[in-house]
RNA sequence: CGGGGUGUGGCGCAGUUGGUAGCGCAUCUGGUUUGGGACCAGAGGGUCGCAUGUUCGAGUCAUGUCACCCCGACCA
């Protein structure tokens, strides 16, 4: 593996594609904006899945699946969402390929052209709605719980690795209601869900809050949505739970008979969380050396790295490292004994730095004599000499111990980077210096709009559980009254 | 869609006024190494994005074309 360079201060995209490509994580595709995820990013990618799998489950959502295409009528229904998604559709207009007949290669038969163009999916509320429509007919019918992990399609103009590709893995959750507030308490649990997530799991300290209704989900209305800070200071949307009212409910005519006996529209929510996720995983955490993951998600926990120089001494170390491994695989810690023998230790020492690896053991004939092993740890950077006799009962506080470090350090970080801003003035100089700024907005969107036109920010959200500041004020920019302070960021 | 840029071994690049296609990394072989991304020696691998033209001769010049990248508008 060459060098890795990783400019964090001059050039955040080349940082990013060298890191990942470099650690194996995953690299651009031919196909047009769209990502080969390699086993080890998946890896991560299935952890992080079968974590917050658990978590819907636990609150009464079931996994279901529904078709990749949707028919264009379908599509259309619902005036607002299709207005939203309509520009970055991938289309299906024909079902087969015939030999070119003026030349090489295949051509589309012209024969073949559908009678009714299907969507790839962008998001499936449209036929899952299609759906429920049959199976609600009754209050007892209610509340429906789905939830699926897919992959959809949006054309998008520019694309970012994991933040903005062509095709991206996610999960999207669809309930219906019999009432408006009890589709609302859903989509503020589902948002707690993934703060929870976030935090506990990812390491990552977001926001919770509701989007203005510029930056809210086509057809919602309310959006609520979890905000992460990335090292360069700007703003990550990292997951979002909408309050859909009843615009699918009438759109797609699921009606029910409620105990009083009268026909009335479900009510829904939708919510999702995306590979998003690992984007933000990666930038969140990662320093000049790689990637830093956090214990929870790490697939591999522990990486260990044998010294030798005689087959002796090798089998002598990878048979103290089989009894480590055992002991730690004992207490539910992912290991990894590294006995590739044609490397050598410094390139594994690298390599398992750039995989963002917690906790790295090294192990020679010099520290066989001495009874004692040589603990790394990936986020300090730092290695120490332990007793070979406590190092399997050590490592899961050692790994305890990073988990919250790393978090501390995200925490830390942002409170750094937050600041009260008044001042017109000063909100220009500062917002692109990589800050969340709390001011004050007179709730329109003619001034949302305005600002981010002077300056590219937009309202991150409106807080509700960190950050929140309800006091009277002046809008930073029209100077109308304002009774809340909202967060303000330069977002990717 | 607007504004820039780039197409040359797997990857990253050089290639002068047009004259036998090169370098680094990676790969393979052999040897020495192995406590922080090893070294030495040798080997394999490219019809220079595509098409047409100018020329005795084109990676290089001209015209056309295709693809990709970056910056915007759009977005999770």
């Amino acid at each position: 593996m060459s060098k890795v360079i990783t400019p964090r201060s001059e050039d955040y995209s080349k940082w990013y594609n060298d890191i990942v490509v470099e650690a194996d994580l995953a690299e651009q595709s031919a196909v047009r904006g769209c990502m080969v995820i390699k086993p080890y990013g998946y890896a991560i990618w299935e952890k992080m899945q079968h974590i917050m799998d658990g978590m819907f489950k636990e609150t009464g959502v079931q996994n279901a699946y529904f078709p990749l295409f949707i028919p264009k009528s379908f599509f259309s229904r619902e005036a607002e969402h299709v207005a939203g998604f309509a520009k970055e559709c991938a289309v299906v207009t024909h079902h087969r390929l015939m030999n070119n007949p003026d030349g090489p290669g295949v051509v589309v038969d012209p024969d073949a052209r559908l009678e009714e163009e299907l969507i790839v999916r962008p998001t499936s509320e449209t036929i899952i709605w299609s759906v429920y429509k049959n199976w609600i007919k009754s209050w007892r019918d209610l509340p429906i719980l789905c939830n699926q992990w897919c992959n959809v399609v949006r054309w998008e103009m520019r694309t970012r690795p994991f933040l903005r590709t062509s095709e991206f893995l996610w999960q999207e959750g669809h309930t219906a209601h019999a009432t408006s507030e009890e589709a609302q308490a859903r989509a503020e649990q589902m948002v707690q869900v993934y703060a929870k997530f976030a935090r506990e799991w990812m390491a990552l300290p977001v926001v919770v809050g509701h989007k203005s209704p510029n930056e809210r989900f086509a057809g919602a209305l309310d959006t609520l949505t979890i905000e992460a800070m990335m090292q360069d200071g700007k703003a990550l949307q990292a997951g979002t739970s909408h309050f859909l009212g009843q615009n699918f409910g009438k759109s797609f005519d699921v009606q029910f008979a409620s105990a009083d006996g009268s026909l009335q529209y479900a009510w829904a929510t939708s919510w999702g969380v995306s590979t998003r996720l690992m984007g933000a995983l990666i930038m969140a955490h990662s320093d000049d050396e790689g990637l830093i993951l956090p214990p929870a998600l790490a697939p591999i926990q522990v990486a260990m790295v044998p010294v030798y120089k005689t087959d002796e001494e090798r089998s002598a170390v990878l048979a103290k490292f089989e009894e480590i491994g055992k002991a730690l695989t004992a207490k539910g810690i992912s290991i990894k004994i590294d006995d590739r023998d044609t490397l050598r230790p410094g390139f594994k020492f690298a390599e398992w730095e750039v995989k963002g690896v917690p906790v790295r053991l090294a192990l020679g004939a010099r520290d066989l004599a001495a009874g004692s092993i040589e603990v790394f740890r990936r986020d300090l950077l730092t290695k120490e000499s332990v007793s070979l006799d406590g190092v399997a009962e050590m490592i899961p506080g050692l790994l305890d111990d990073i988990q919250k470090s790393i978090y501390r350090k995200a925490v830390d970080f942002r409170a750094a980077h937050v600041e009260k801003c008044d001042s017109w003035e000063e909100f220009k100089e500062k917002i692109g210096t990589g800050k969340f700024l709390l001011c004050h907005w007179d709730g329109t969107p003619e001034t949302e709009q305005a600002i981010k036109d002077a300056t590219k920010a937009t309202i991150r959200c409106i807080p509700v559980d960190s950050f929140v500041c309800e006091e009277e004020g002046k809008d930073i920019f029209s100077g109308k009254p304002s009774h809340r302070r909202v967060i303000f960021a330069i977002a990717y």
